[in-house]
DNA sequence: CCTGATTCCTACTAAATAAGTCGGGTTAGG
DNA sequence: CCTAACCCGACTTATTTAGTAGGAATCAGG
């Protein structure tokens, strides 16, 4: 799979916020119970925010929360707005064409997962047969 | 899945050898044939005989061949040659932890397929069911 | 034993990506 | 008006990627 720190960061973030019960989230509080990088985060939250999937308040007692409900959001979903869609470029001759159908059931296997847990699955623990 | 455009050659390289009649392969031809730079190209296939995965011959009418049968010779290896074994040093911390079962799982799925499939499912198009 | 085809090998480079950091601006509550 | 928080673009440093360069070593055939 390999993702960058960047998405990981992401991810723990957006499980944090799922976990966490109503209401905004420091980023401050994020950064030491996923132990992110402070400035590091806000960026990443930023992100996030502008792709729709949570909201802020700012001034005392403001922070972040999820946009939807956590068993709405899967964790392909936060993948795709830090990666952005993946583009294959690739181009396959004579012996090595079979390869496309090999990452071509990579691809789905992987979407299948991911789309198959949701950011609910992180903060209650309980992973969906996958 | 990510893999690096010399990865990428290097498979498609090693499907050229595995389709080619027995006999030493030209490292031209396989440049021509897998429209692969000559130049990027060479230095791969040194790695993958450094590797012990190919042999080679040099003067007129040398040329590199596989190591061993191409239904002996999966793209897992291929891989791991040329990428190295994938290190992760992720810490998960409270409500990202279960995101660790995820990817294990995610890892598995991949190993599977790409240890399922040899040079020689390439070579005579009949994948296997993944 | 010479010639040309071919591999072998180290080193180099330009561009992109990754992983943060910095400095300050903006907003809201008390 | 002060303080806690988010907002934002630009900057930096290191690593990886995708090759390229230049030539040395080897081997078959004539």
């Amino acid at each position: 799979m390999r993702l960058s720190a960047r998405t990981h960061y992401a991810l723990r973030a957006a499980a944090e916020l799922a976990a966490a019960p109503p209401g905004p989230v420091p980023a401050e509080r994020i950064s030491t119970a996923q132990r992110i990088p402070r400035r590091f985060l806000d960026n990443i939250l930023l992100q996030l925010r502008r792709a729709g999937l949570i909201h802020s308040q700012r001034g005392p007692d403001g922070g972040y929360w999820l946009a939807r409900p956590a068993d709405q959001i899967t964790l392909a979903e936060v993948i795709i707005v830090i990666e952005g869609v993946p583009q294959d470029n690739e181009a396959f001759f004579g012996a090595s064409e079979p390869l496309e159908k090999v990452w071509a059931t990579l691809r789905e296997n992987e979407t299948r997962v991911l789309t198959g847990v949701t950011l609910a699955h992180l903060a209650d623990g309980s992973l969906p047969t996958l």
